[in-house]
DNA sequence: CCGTATCCCACTCGATACTG
DNA sequence: CAGTATCGAGTGGGATACGG
């Protein structure tokens, strides 16, 4: 059924395979919106910090170095003064943030229908 | 600068927007591969359970129940014995599915570079 | 300005046991 | 089979303070 196209090295369901965590950083709580916020422009710490509402400095650090890691991000410091340090995507982390950007447009296109179908949802269990 | 396409009633980059949740709901730990999961048939409990590997029970229901109230999951309860529950995705659902299993198959594909990335970075600073 | 280090609470999650 | 209930360990994540 599947397996004509299993010849994959990297299965994602997989409880221990690498490609899980990758996953995981790219669509987590923070990387996906700053994935997505770094696709219009390249930003500065503080900046992106002001763009992704409700992130703390420490999970911004964290997310941003997780996903230099994985290759998805470019960290461009200037030695500078006053220091500037740029982030910015690399062509992977482009292609990885314009997919976020789809589903983000998708999901808050249909915001309507979600809305609706929590009522339904809660209406029916809330009588009881 | 981008406030020409910004008549959009919602944006998840807001703190509060329900938007936001319905995005983590959709791209969380368990959610991405249990819409994944239901991509290319509907899948019961166990079945779904043994496919998403490493999942528990309660995440599992947990994360079914979340996507079900976003209206991404429709739940089939058939009253025989012994019990049988479908779950399948609803319209809505299989869009978000299938761009999350885009992205899943990107990210796949180019586990290779992520790998070098991780190499590179960690040679980088294992080095101090 | 650009972060890292530390503390600490809340909540997530997994294991286990139990019900219909 | 298809879940719910309970509990305890682990960790995500915010606040604060400090270093380059």
């Amino acid at each position: 059924m599947a397996s004509d196209t299993d010849d994959l090295a990297f299965d994602v369901f997989s409880r221990q395979c690498p490609s899980r965590s990758t996953l995981e950083h790219a669509t987590g709580r923070w990387g996906s919106l700053t994935l997505g916020a770094l696709y219009e422009e390249s930003l500065r710490f503080n900046e992106l910090r002001r763009r992704v509402d409700g992130v703390s400095e420490k999970m911004l650090s964290q997310t941003l170095h997780a996903l230099e890691r994985d290759g998805l991000v470019l960290r461009d410091a200037q030695p500078v003064n006053p220091p500037r340090v740029d982030y910015e995507l690399t062509p992977l982390g482009r292609e990885v943030a314009g997919r976020l950007l789809g589903l983000i447009h998708l999901v808050e296109g249909r915001m309507d229908d979600v809305l609706a179908a929590r009522t339904r949802y809660d209406e029916a269990r809330g009588g009881r």
